[in-house]
DNA sequence: GTGAAAGCGCTAACAA
DNA sequence: TTGTTAGCGCTTTCAC
């Protein structure tokens, strides 16, 4: 509370002081303005080396109302943020891209609909200028909050409505799909499963989408939902193997599970890729690249993908309004924002198949 | 920049006038302060709820001088954080805990020496009341910049230096190596080798320190230096297998590094634990019980340190003047200091066998 | 180009 | 118990 340290912090008013000039000089000498006269400008800038000025931003934000940061929110239900390395790629890519425009990072773990009321008190009380959401899941009651607090939001993942200011990012599911299917198709594959995810998620119709793309009017049961773990992946495994004795390829819709299933063949003794060919979904390396054996995949550039979004949230964020930010302004079609004369529009990146060992 | 909802947001003073009150009654209900009369609370509380009150924090926090945030600050040496379930569980715990106290997490990762700068910058900043740190490395520069910050500070894991007001949680990793070793010894294994985590880190050194401890005058060939990878866990294997053909025990200082040397083994047609029993470090349950055969293995409760660092923190901050927050205090001995009249202190975990399959 | 002055929204003495 | 009054440190018109 008393806190010598912190009470001396020098306030660009002994800055101005110090070197001479008006608080105002000072303050547009910190914030980089033009039209400060260079030998005053550097007076300014040596007074701020000397005496460690550092702003203060409670100060700053109260008139600029800007904050200069980022809510990172993640629902958690069932553990699974972070459990899966898929997230914490993606929190990279975002702190990369808002680090490179000085902003901060805020990281909002929920852990479940109890948190939510807390989270939305917290989007609307102006901590931060815009939010990042991942939807896990249909029922997530987050990107309503945020448009109800009048936050700019981008959603990580195609949201299962669409509406014409909802932004999001998410890679080609449904074409990587296909792809890893034509993949099996292409190595003579005739009786191929499919590892789905929860089905309550965009990315996991989207890949079955794209499964049956490539495989129209395949045998239902060939399909087996998943829950994204290497545990669930084995178990789907173990399905389509008892079903379907004559099974010669699988697309897991993701490595994790993908790693599971690999582990359930071992142990049924089935050789992969010799016996049955697979293809996983994500390409996240320290999955894909460790199983055994190394699996062939469908990449996403995760990473990226979490840049993207940090991107977009920044554009929408200086272009003014957000989603539910103002009066809804409705119109364009589908996952595209018009703001301030640039078009804003959600973005979905492409996938990429990766030959490793599996199939 | 004209955002209409976020201009229109409500004050303090609006909520004073609807409810017939000064500001500053206004202000001790919404701070739940004592002494205000029930009817007229009563009326101040239903302002905030028709209104939609949300406290400006900016304004707030240039007042008070405090955030309700706290940074948690990693160095992100080659991409492990995240990669590593390790610290994923413990911002968990971290964040539970903040949240519990009403207390914001802003992540800062560094990819490097150029980003300390920019730390040091926003710790100075007043952004946050205190940070909690992971100090992975010996060189590590980023506790010394929070302490010249002035900000009370917490650091994860035992740092390698030791004075009066440096706090810090850890687990009992000497003793927890120690306890692995034992267990092999109790399972008759008289040849066993140790596969080390990086030695810059004294995780690693704690461990191989209880490893000495367990097996005197040991051969220093049994001890390979991993880098807490399955890739390095796999190598270390090999040399020790190499080196020692009877070899019939392995204590891995992590379960990321024992399921690549379990992978290892199985290439090599080793069976475990018949052959050769290993054991493991950390029990993430989602390497451990996923190996083949699952891992026996050293818990540590990493999502509770995790909450243990947060609370010591909370309470250091509670309690006024941290670590170069102030002038040094000193005195008082070994990783404890003197606030305030209550004795923070650091914190050391216990470790706990869990006996799986592989030994 | 520079400075003076008016707040941003809130809390905390201090009076009443 | 309640209201009045100073600021917290900064940015930003608006004069000069």
């Amino acid at each position: 509370m008393s806190d010598p340290s912190f009470a001396h912090r020098p306030t660009l008013e002994a800055v101005a002081a110090r070197a001479g000039v008006s608080r105002a000089t000072a303050s547009r000498v910190v914030n980089g303005s033009e039209g400060v006269r260079a030998p005053l400008a550097e007076r300014v800038r040596r007074a701020v080396e000397e005496l460690g000025y550092v702003p203060n931003q409670a100060a700053r934000a109260l008139v600029t109302r800007r904050n200069d940061a980022i809510a990172v929110v993640v629902a958690e239900p069932e553990t699974r943020f972070f459990a899966d390395p898929f997230f914490a790629q993606q929190v990279r890519g975002i702190s990369k891209e808002l680090t490179a425009h000085d902003n901060q990072l805020v990281l909002l773990l929920t852990e479940g609909a109890a948190d939510h009321e807390r989270v939305g008190r917290y989007l609307g009380g102006g901590h931060v200028d815009g939010a990042l959401i991942f939807s896990l899941h249909d029922d997530d009651t987050l990107p309503a909050l945020a448009r109800r607090a009048g936050v700019p939001t981008v959603i990580g993942g195609r949201p299962d409505w669409s509406d014409s200011d909802t932004l999001y990012v998410d890679c080609d599911n449904r074409g990587g799909a296909r792809e890893a299917v034509h993949h099996l198709l292409d190595l003579g594959r005739r009786r191929i499963g499919h590892i789905a995810g929860p089905l309550d998620q965009t990315s996991s119709v989207d890949r079955l989408d794209g499964f049956r793309d490539a495989l129209p009017g395949v045998d239902p049961r060939l399909i087996v939902e998943g829950d994204f773990t290497p545990d669930g992946g084995a178990r789907a495994m173990a399905r389509l193997l008892d079903d379907f004795p004559d099974l010669d390829g699988v697309f897991a819709a993701s490595d994790v599970m993908a790693s599971g299933a690999l582990r359930m063949l071992r142990n049924r003794g089935v050789r992969v890729p010799e016996d049955v060919a697979v293809v996983g979904f994500d390409d996240i390396v320290s999955v894909a690249d460790w199983t055994d054996p190394p699996l062939t995949t469908i990449r996403q550039d995760i990473e990226e993908m979490g840049r993207m979004m940090a991107r977009l949230l920044l554009r929408r964020i200086e272009a003014g309004a957000g989603p539910g930010a103002g009066p809804v302004s409705g119109g364009s079609a589908g996952g595209s924002a018009q703001a301030g004369g640039l078009a804003l529009s959600s973005i979905v990146t492409r996938t990429q198949l990766v030959v490793r060992a599996s199939a």
